[in-house]
DNA sequence: CTTGACCTTGGACCACGCTCCAGGATGTAA
DNA sequence: TTACATCCTGGAGCGTGGTCCAAGGTCAAG
């Protein structure tokens, strides 16, 4: 069976190898086994793994949700996988929510602006400098994303 | 005319004092004055335009971004500002179908598991684990968030 | 005047997600 | 065998967005 080095694996996926070991330090992608030498060598399923990896990153999942989220498939209990999805899908459903309301918020500065004229006239500006920032005026913000820390 | 310290400040923002004197660092948030003791001293310009960074934060602009957005609104140009605000949009929306295909996703792999029986059966664990990862297969990646370094 | 809350600065530290480097070993093709 | 690409490990460094701490100064009330 063919199998590819940390560097082809990389340039497959789009990924530094530097970040492919990152990965690997972060619990993420293990190559498929080792040379004698300690040189990795993956399959068609670490490639696979890695560029889901990368998939649900763009998709706003911290590579911590993704240890999770991979670390369901090695469990081989049915009914807490599917829980685990479930809890996955509602979190996804807010965010798409907060995503949402953040568009909103956007849309409507936008089309409120004429794009040319006085800046007393632009409802962004208006709500950056001025007291009545009423049009971006959105729900307190609560749901910071990175953790208050 | 009443003005505020930088405790009032925070706490009416709903921010720590620390971050208040983080965001001035960032040159994001100067007081309107200084005792002779060095207290800041805030007005409600002052608080109007943390509320606001804030609030852009939320909307998924990055410190820098607002520091340019806040910038604009001193040049007073009135179409840069609205193209920087499009562009938000433009951003926000991607990430708004994105996040939408992943649901689907999710919520088709969830709707087919029985949710017992067979691991085999479990059509989360075959695309995660396995080759044919088609049902979480979304686009290929491009747009990275986190600034490619 | 004392007390306690509030403020100052400078700098350390944190988590995240990489990215790079040094020094050395290995793989592969000519 | 030589040459060059590729790889190894360990650890430092970076940008972002804070958060915390020490050592000390200030303010307002009683």
């Amino acid at each position: 069976m063919e199998t590819l080095g940390i560097g082809a694996l990389a340039k497959r996926a789009g990924v530094r190898i530097d970040t492919v070991r990152y990965y690997e330090r972060s619990g993420l992608l293990a190559p498929k086994t080792r040379l004698q030498s300690g040189y990795r060598r993956y399959s068609g399923a670490e490639l696979t793994r890695l560029r889901f990896i990368r998939r649900a990153q763009t998709l706003g999942f911290s590579l911590k949700e993704i240890r999770e989220l991979l670390a369901l498939s090695k469990s081989r209990d049915v009914a807490r996988v599917k829980r685990a999805a479930q809890a996955k899908l509602a979190d996804v459903e807010q965010r798409i929510a907060a995503l949402q309301r953040m568009r909103d918020g956007l849309a409507t500065l936008v089309e409120a602006c004429p794009g040319h004229g006085e800046p007393t006239d632009c409802p962004i500006l208006r709500a950056l400098g001025g007291e009545g920032a009423d049009l971006l005026d959105l729900p307190p913000a609560a749901a910071r994303r990175p953790g208050q820390n």
